[in-house]
RNA sequence: GGAGAGGUGGCAGAGUGGUCUAUCGCACCGCACUCGAAAUGCGGAGUGUCGCAAGGCACCGUGGGUUCGAAUCCCACCCUCUCCGCCA
């Protein structure tokens, strides 16, 4: 949510500001609702005062007096009066807070314009994407694959996107969500263990609700939503709390599964490990002080970098642009791995900043150290990393002639053996 | 799931229809005393929102209701605790 007094005050700049995004928004209506808002506001509270005034004379007066009889038929009117223009003015206000929801995040500056995915901006590139064979296959033509990643059998039990993962397929999941955390903690990250199951409110100070609301499992009879990402349990841990200056920047770490419904996406990349409706993810969120949150942006995008380069995996990062930037997000870095069977790019973290959108909607803020109001933090998140795209890219670059899959120095420790074996 | 008790400011804890503008205490901040501290004394201090401001209004788990007037009475829901049942 953005912050009223920013819209009202600076009409034309958010207006850009959402152009930048390329969603049509009708700012002028949600600014019609806000004016008539106040105005009912001022009238009620003028009422209420009344009322008031009334109150504290009539306390003074004896029960069943000539003046207090007629004060309280006086007031009989005033009372309904109150009642009418108050029902009228949480109409309004309720009017209001759903149309604030339904505007974006602004974009930083820094974020490059652009329209669609090809308007994203290559930050960086690391690793040789050439060092991989050329005879790499995608890994689900991996004699075995099907073995160690059982997909018919998680469709027979669960549905399409939901595979089993067996013997050296299950340890290599293990491995490498135990090595991810290992790294994020050692990166400063402290490691919390969530309920993967949250309730609207929870999916709202995220921005899950009412954006995404089809993107979701929600349970019943309770209506808890099973969480997409751990961003979302993680990011809610502090909502309606005012946290200590100087406990700034807090940084936590998590790994759930991730449930994702992806609706609307079938058919579309959806072999193998590319797109699944449950996997594992380790998430990384920071509570930022506002004055650092764009160079806790790049320390976080480096935690998740770091962490690709030991695995000697070849990467990119993109900076994206306006148009693909997201609804919730003020500036977000894609990491993306080589899939050198498939010959293309997975993503397997973003990495972004929220600024106060997350934590105005969320009432999350610290207390500043020289005792004044509280503020809103900034909040930052980024995986840290998503397992199966990291195992696919694993799977298809180290793949040996001998159909074994070479493990990552690092990893060995983890994994048990150098090698994974489809036998 | 059943029965009972309870949810009031950072914490603790009064308040059962009208100056509640929410008592007292602890912790906190400032000042005084002190070489400094402790103790003591005096003062300050919640959150939100509207307003250029002066100031106003709201907030006692949440949402309704009764009343001229609700922290207080009524209804529903949520949460916590104790006991029972079930259970990894």
């Amino acid at each position: 949510m953005l912050d009223p007094k920013l819209i009202r005050d600076t009409p034309d700049l958010v207006r850009a500001a959402i152009a930048k995004k390329h969603l049509d928004v009708d700012l002028d209506a949600v600014l019609a609702i806000d004016a008539a808002w106040r105005a009912l506001l001022q009238e009620v509270e003028g009422l209420r005062g009344k009322q008031k005034a009334a109150n504290t004379a009539m306390a003074a007066l004896p029960k069943g007096s000539p003046e207090f009889v007629a004060k309280v038929a006086e007031m009989k009117a005033v009372s309904a009066q109150v009642k009418e223009r108050e029902a009228a003015l949480n109409e309004t206000e309720a009017k209001f807070k759903q149309a604030m929801l339904t505007l974006p995040n602004l974009p930083h500056p820094s974020v490059p314009e652009g329209r669609t995915p090809e308007d994203n901006v290559v930050f960086s590139t690391h690793g040789d994407v050439n060092a991989v064979s050329a005879a790499a296959k995608p890994h689900w033509e991996i004699p075995g694959f099907d073995k160690l990643f059982d997909f018919a059998r998680g469709s027979k039990v669960t549905g399409a996107g939901f595979p089993f993962y067996v013997g050296d397929g299950a340890r290599i999941v293990r491995a490498l969500l135990q090595f991810f955390l290992d790294e994020d903690g050692k990166a400063g990250y402290t490691e919390v263990n969530p309920p993967i199951l949250v309730n609207a409110a929870s999916a709202t100070a995220t921005g899950q609700l009412p954006d995404k609301e089809g993107q979701m499992y929600e349970t019943t009879p309770d209506h808890l939503y099973a969480v997409p990402t751990a961003e979302v349990p993680l990011t809610n841990f502090f909502r309606d709390e005012i946290i200590d200056e100087a406990a700034l920047p807090v940084k936590r770490c998590a790994y759930t599964p991730c449930f994702r419904r992806e609706a609307g996406s079938y058919g579309k990349d959806v072999r193998g490990l590319n797109r699944l409706h449950q996997f594992d993810k380790v998430e990384l969120l920071k509570w930022v002080h506002p004055s650092t949150s764009y160079t806790e942006l790049d320390l976080l995008r480096d935690d998740a970098e770091r962490i690709l380069r030991k695995l000697s995996l070849p990467y990119r990062v993109l900076l994206m642009c306006g148009g693909d930037l997201g609804f919730v997000q003020s500036k977000k870095y894609d990491l993306e791995v080589w899939s050198g069977g498939q010959k293309r790019w997975l993503e397997v973290s973003s990495c972004s900043c929220f600024e106060t959108f997350q934590s105005r909607r969320a009432q999350i803020r610290y207390r500043p150290k020289d005792g004044g109001k509280p503020e809103l933090v900034h909040t930052l998140n980024g995986s840290g990393l998503a397992v199966p795209r990291v195992l696919a890219a694993l799977l298809e670059n180290n793949l040996q002639p001998d159909g074994r899959v070479k493990i990552p120095a690092a990893l060995v420790p983890y994994f048990g053996k150098e090698h994974l074996t489809f036998a």
